[in-house]
DNA sequence: ACACTATATTCGAACAATCTAATATTCCAT
DNA sequence: ATGGAATATTAGATTGTTCGAATATAGTGT
């Protein structure tokens, strides 16, 4: 019963889980936009970025709408973007470890051979 | 924005994104624990328990403070409790979907009349 | 019907996360 | 030192996620 709850929330948490899906949320953010736009301005492939959406849209954290020839994503609830900005707010009270933890996650020191 | 500070924000997500790891955040929202107590509240494996604190102290969402035999976990920054308030803040406005995507992802049988 | 554009889906390999069982560490008491 | 309790770590099998390539679907104009 309330596993079943926090598996749901998991699951939000998984989808929001991923570098380009917090871009596209972020790009959604400033109002709706269409797929084609979204992997424009993301410079990635269109199956990848069409994949992230779907993964987005399963959640239900994006709706979209038809018009034409393309389709127009939107974030379906705007508590969404809250989440997200408050992130924003925790990445920057917390700068310096963060910033310490980014450099970990990118140069990391390979093994010596020896 | 950075790729990098996106896939920080990504990493603290896939943290939360865990049943048994917002279940500790849960236990921990109510104040400071140790292990054991965790362990015995959620009831489940040692093991299987301090991994998922180990996840959570990787990505400094839970700091921990050692007294003789044990060690007890509290959430580091309040931040991270806002962001489940607004998760279930979510769950809430969404609540009948939220039912039909529990229903899905479980394939529970839904209540028959009959 | 045909070509063209926009978007979605499927497949399979590479990679990351999770679980259990076993083992290691740390602390306290004797 | 030795034993026992609390917690952490490792190993390895299993499962889930992500990617690019290829393919499929749907709408538009002719």
């Amino acid at each position: 019963m309330n596993d079943s709850l926090r598996r749901f929330k998991a699951g939000i948490f998984q989808a929001l889980a991923h570098p380009t899906r917090i871009a596209i949320l972020e790009h959604l953010a400033e109002g709706e936009c269409s797929a084609g736009e979204l992997i424009e301005k993301l410079g990635m492939e269109q199956a990848n970025v069409s994949q992230h959406l779907g993964v987005l849209r399963a959640r239900q954290i994006v709706v979209n709408r038809k018009a034409g020839n393309q389709v127009f994503y939107s974030v379906r609830d705007p508590v969404i973007l809250e989440i997200l900005a408050l992130m924003r707010r925790y990445f920057h009270q917390h700068l310096k470890e963060s910033m310490e933890m980014l450099e970990q996650m990118e140069d990391l020191p390979v093994e010596q051979s020896g």
